[in-house]
DNA sequence: TTTTGCAGTATATTTTTTGATACCAGGTAT
DNA sequence: ATACCTGGTATCAAAAAATATACTGCAAAA
């Protein structure tokens, strides 16, 4: 993709800074060092329990995949659903909002796999 | 996109946390505040000034863009060149391998576009 | 009756980021 | 001689993020 082509289909919007950016909130909602990967992990296999999450996101610790998991339920990219089995059984799954983040860790990954060795 | 597209499209390469994962490595290398910011102003305007990086991210702070710039130069990201002329003039620009994040922000920018209001 | 598994909470502490302030160097304009 | 411009650096304090450790409640299994 070149600038040109860029411009072109972004359109319009390019008003970064003032509020009607396209990107920067998203940036922002994305910010913390778990979120994209819980998000990532969530991609691949959907749903997913909580410890589940926490194996394949080791050395994670409860604290911190918690506070991710409510920020993104809080964004509305993540929908927890609690079944009281016993031992209770909670599942994390992506909302339609999240799964419309697969195009951009496609586009990530497509850009991994040219440059990370 | 749905989940089978997904996982067609990244193909065998989903090995999330175990070092060959395509993902993971990414979004490290992309963490810090100001990191997404900065190269998406530079998809829309390229080369720019220091100064001019300043303008358009007010309320950054020289300590923070200076942080930030090194960073990205370091991963080979942007590219720093300096003219010896009075007053000084410092110009950042893209790499490939920068320009090559384009469709990763074109996405952003796509779901931005639906979600943000 | 003690232990186990699940899904967390609570609390405190450490580490990392961020920010504010002041400063520098070289040259130009006043 | 003084102030100003650009593109920073240096130093320290404050705020935010991340982590460690211990603990809870519930029920079933040993």
């Amino acid at each position: 993709m070149t600038y040109e082509e860029f411009k072109e289909k972004v359109g319009s919007v390019i008003l970064t800074g003032e509020g009607n950016c396209p990107v920067t909130p998203v940036v922002q909602m994305l910010q913390g060092k778990w979120k994209l990967q819980i998000l990532y992990e969530l991609c691949i296999k959907c749903p997913m329990r909580f410890g589940e999450l926490k194996k394949v996101l080791k050395p994670i610790t409860n604290t911190a995949l918690t506070n991710a998991l409510k920020d993104l339920e809080t964004d509305e990219l993540v929908q927890r659903i609690q079944y009281n089995e016993m031992p209770l059984r909670v599942e994390y799954s992506l909302t339609e909002k999240g799964r419309d983040l697969l195009p951009v860790f496609y586009a990530i990954s497509q850009w991994g796999m040219k440059y990370i060795p």
